[in-house]
DNA sequence: ACGGTCGGGACTGCCCGTTCCT
DNA sequence: AGGAACGGGCAGTCCCGACCGT
């Protein structure tokens, strides 16, 4: 057991220190050598561990998966309704981001050449926000005329620009900016019009 | 003088074949002896034109950023709304960054962290759509409350976005994703309805 | 008491694994991790009873030179001419190297540069091959004029090249090369004269 | 021209010192550090010429190859014996291996588990072997019963004995040890001794 | 005694950006 | 502009030891 509990936490501190080369150094630039020093541990440690370069980085893109799950909740939390929930998530999302290394290592592989076709989080990211508005759109919360995917495609390239701009200046990912943003979304999404009754956004 | 256009030819070929590659692997892995090869020169050719790699990046981020500022028109038409101007500002970049490999390497060049520092091309763009949003806030264009910065801010982010997922799926560049996202975006941003009965942004 | 028996079983199939790996990739090509999982065992087992490579190589070796001791048979059997002794020999042995992994494995591991001065499974067939010859001279089998340890080098090229084609090409060790060579070889051998009816080698 | 002739001699400098460490360590255990350090040249310069470990040991064997063809002559001399012609072959072969690095590490090269597949210089000596018999059998100089393959199954194995067991000791490639097989192996192969009292061949 | 998990350090082949000398 | 050469660095692999369970 102790010998586990060893060989976990030597695990953890590699996937750790990965994520923090890989955001400063991107993939294919960081090098494990800088990585196993980091952590503390040998070249051999990394490689009994991970079986290469790649695996080692699906490693942190799982951890990262699992912060990320948790933020979107596994879906709309009861008596909630699913707009709310949405900004929420973004909230907590870009919060997350300006916090954890890992989860934002874990967007950040997403954009590096060599991994672009494995790399999931930002699909899987894309997925719990259209099926979120999905279900504001079946709770009727959604204005005339909007389509709940175009919807979606607005808020995940908005969010994916502040995680791509807050990797080089984390005020992008301040609870200011992502205010902003939904203040200037949320009222042509939701129904019907959120100052005046006969402001429709689409004409 | 046919010395010169010859030499001018085969450095056009150089960034041409770079800004492939560059897109294609990202600048860290991407080799010079590829983009070499790719232009049809030796590798001494390659160094007689750009001193080193950064310096082969740097011409390419040159001619897109002149792409750039062809697409931006050096601010807004006399006679058009400042809002206009940047709604079709955003229209043309994307259309653009669809078609034009250099305009793409010189945007993607920003996320790579061998030049994140140097890289300048999201930042002008952020720059014009401050200038444009501020010249549309005193044209009165925007609704009250409405912050010029704050706004420059969403658009920015929403533009990156759609930038970055585009360079993986390119069916984020196409014209129905940027006007659905101005189709949300707009209402908001102009002024109130109540005192301007058609408060369409795009006519 | 199972105990050991287990155990001896596992060396035995260490001792199997590494010769068929051996044998397939040389010495250094071999990687301790490939036999031990042929073997189904870990690494730490092969470490047990093998305290590096080289003690295992030397363990193949062992093994090999058992076999190699069954075929020489000690010497040459009462009754029987040395050159019969030797014939047969050779015989044997060229069929035991078609078959038996772990013989060719001893013997192929002579040629490799990490072990050759430690290697001795090459100079103890020469020895018997000489020795047998002398006790021929002795016997008054060999022709005027020719000397046992010359017979003896022409002998031992001969079956060691058999045995290095036949690693690669079992063909070699086939009863007919071993069968052919001898009957260009014997006459000469045999006193006094090939084509005289007297002169029979092999009754 | 003077760049040309620099590179020659670099590239033959690699080739020579590639197979001096492939004799002594082998194809495997040689290091391209050593290599390249024992030519005079870097690192970078080898992999210029040679565009991996593999292809240098080609040009080794290509070398070694030229080395044999020149031994071979390209097939018997006019009014020469065919098998005066293989005797003085085999004579020039062992002699060659014994002085020319490169070719040794030529036919080194055919026992290394890394290239078995690929090299060819063993297959091309037991084809000349095997053309110049048969062209001994075409002119009636083997006994009656010989055949031509036979013999040169035995001839090569005999010879290729010897390279293996010289590349050790060298020794066994020294003239008197040829010599010694042909006074064994001749007087069987050639047309039986009735019609010509002396019929050794080599006298 | 026997075997397994975990980790260490060294090294190798390959490749890359760059420079020198024509 | 180009062929040739340089030196450094990377990922991956290997052999091995030390410590624990049974």
């Amino acid at each position: 057991m102790a010998k586990q509990e060893r060989a976990s936490r030597t695990r953890q501190a590699l996937i750790r220190a990965a994520a923090e080369v890989f955001t400063r150094q991107g993939f294919t630039l960081a090098s494990l050598t800088t990585i196993s020093r980091r952590a503390g541990v040998s070249n051999g440690a990394l490689h009994f561990h991970f079986e290469n370069k790649k695996a080692l980085a699906w490693a942190v893109e799982d951890a990262a998966a699992q912060s990320l799950h948790r933020i979107t909740g596994g879906g709309a939390h009861p008596g909630e309704g699913a707009l709310d929930t949405l900004v929420d998530g973004t909230r907590r999302l870009t919060a997350a981001l300006a916090e954890d290394v890992v989860l934002r290592a874990g967007f950040e592989l997403n954009g590096d050449p060599s991994l672009r076709n494995e790399a999931r989080l930002r699909g899987e990211w894309q997925r719990w926000v259209e099926e979120t508005l999905r279900q504001a759109a079946r709770q009727g919360a959604l204005a005339e005329g909007i389509s709940s995917d175009g919807a979606a495609r607005a808020v995940v390239a908005a969010t994916v620009g502040l995680e791509v701009l807050g990797a080089q200046d984390s005020s992008w990912l301040s609870s200011e900016r992502i205010q902003g943003f939904w203040d200037l979304m949320l009222p042509s999404l939701t129904s019907p019009c959120p100052r005046e009754p006969s402001c429709s956004a689409a004409p």
